[in-house]
RNA sequence: GGAGAGAUGGCCGAGUGGACGAAGGCGCAUGACUCGAAAUCAUGUUUUGCCGUAAGGCAAACGGGGGUUCGAAUCCCCCUCUCUCCGCCA
């Protein structure tokens, strides 16, 4: 929602507040609006005449008339437009720290309660009591966490050996899906990136306690790749022609999951560090909810491919993001921790981040439009990874690896 | 890290204090000419904010921020980025 939108729309506004349940004051923003457009009026007016003034000067210099009685006002009236000139200024920061809090709307479509829209696959059966990942990963020596936390403390993962080589083809077999077969350009971004993108995105300034941020440099970690990939273009115009625009990214995400102390503390379901792929799409708006809709089919394919059963749930405002106007989240089923976990988050933006990093389309008939930013995971690793060994143990304890994984895994297809 | 050069509209490129939102060229759009096209000619061609139902009006912007001045693309300071050279390094 920006400014206009919350000026011609106060009462829908607030209920999208509400509904998202955020905190920000509509009516402040709307008082604050008004003293800066009464500010601006009287600044211009003032400008106009300075200029006039001005012009005058120039002129009589030409001809060689007296001036000085016309710089004593021209001074004077500089002074006063400094003046009104800070003013406005402090007006329009305070509107913009509070626009800064201001989520985005909500798409017809989301419902007030989270929904399962979809389920793929069986919940598979065992004849014996499935193991959880922590345990299977110790046992077959693929996951250290002892070794560790020496290295980074609690809630951080090691990789090793057959594991190691799993979450890198887990990577790689995903990048190659969305590129080869979905059409998707892949990006190796900075994992540091300065403050300015994660505005842009909209993780800050909501989410900056859940970041990393450089001590002695102007950097945050990023918590997903969807911060690079949203900001690629920044300041940028699309030709029409160019769109959509499908970006892929394997990058480590980095998260301090600060309001999290008590929950999936064992295991690896939720750490400071893992892996991800991401996709970012920009498209024009008329086509944004197709574009979701082919999103969310290029992630269940992997998980399809992988054998994992899955479901879709589409989440209630007050569980999405605070830029997405409509997300599904998937989630696998994982046999040893006996829970479904999220492993992909599917947004629709709309033109929130479009307008934060003014990312605009040049239309075919020349105007001028916001484009419409989708991001979704494809996929979140550790938790697939998790997924993967805790539905496939054998009751020996060694783990079969599924088939579209074999030639990444050069030729491995168990791990034991 | 040190030294130097640079950043102007969709692109190239001029502009060292007032007539510059910005010459000239290219590109693009529309029109004329043409059977049609090319060439040629003519006209037009940035964005943002504020006011207005609209037509339109006013203001701002020459990498970003600050300063000098009645007046800044032009002078001064700081920052960012790009290029060249030196140092260092996977």
């Amino acid at each position: 929602m920006d400014l206009k939108f919350i000026r011609n729309n106060p009462e829908l506004a607030k209920q999208i507040i509400r509904r998202r349940n955020e905190s920000i004051s509509i009516d402040e923003i709307l008082q604050i609006d008004e003293v800066r457009r009464k500010t601006i009026q009287m600044r211009d007016q003032l400008r106009m005449e300075h200029r006039r003034l001005t012009e005058e000067i120039a002129q009589r210099k030409v001809q060689q008339t007296p001036v000085e009685e016309l710089i004593i006002q021209a001074k004077e009236l500089a002074d006063k437009i400094r003046q009104i000139e800070a003013e406005v200024k402090q007006k329009e920061t305070e509107l913009e720290k509070k626009l800064a809090y201001v989520p985005n709307v909500i798409h017809e479509s989301v419902p007030n309660e989270d929904t399962i829209v979809k389920n793929w696959g069986d919940i598979p059966k065992f004849s014996f009591k499935p193991r959880p990942h922590w345990e299977l990963g110790e046992t077959l020596d693929i996951i250290d966490f002892k070794r560790a936390a020496k290295l980074a403390g609690s809630r951080f993962v090691l990789f090793k050996g057959p594991g190691a080589l799993l979450e890198r083809s887990l990577i790689n077999f995903c990048l190659d899906v969305h590129i080869k077969k979905h059409g998707y350009i892949e990006i190796n971004p900075p994992s540091l990136n300065l403050e300015i993108c994660f505005y842009n995105s909209g993780a800050l300034p909501k989410l900056a306690d859940e970041m990393y941020r450089c001590a002695n440099d102007p950097f945050y970690l990023i918590p997903t790749a969807e911060v690079p990939l949203v900001n690629l273009h920044q300041n940028e115009c699309f030709a029409e022609k160019d769109l959509p625009k499908y970006y892929t990214a394997y990058t480590p995400c980095f998260r301090r999951e600060a309001g999290s102390y008590g929950k999936d503390v064992r295991g690896m379901i939720r750490i400071h560090q893992f892996d991800k792929v991401e996709l970012v799409k920009f498209t024009v708006p008329e086509q944004s909810y197709h574009e979701h809709e082919k999103m969310r089919e290029d992630v269940e394919e992997l998980l399809q491919l992988l054998e994992l059963p899955y479901r879709v749930k589409l989440l209630s405002p007050s569980e999405m993001a605070f830029q997405s106007a409509k997300t599904y989240d998937i989630e696998v089923w994982a046999a040893g921790c006996e829970a479904w976990l999220e492993v992909s988050s599917i947004s629709n933006c709309e033109n929130f981040q479009a307008k934060r990093a003014n990312i605009r389309v040049r239309r075919n008939n020349n105007e001028l439009e916001y484009v419409h930013i989708l991001n979704g995971s494809g996929l979140a690793f550790p938790r697939i990874f998790i997924a993967l060994i805790e539905n496939n143990q054998q009751p020996d304890g060694s783990v079969l690896i599924p088939k579209v994984l074999w030639s990444y895994m050069g030729g491995i297809t168990k791990i034991e």
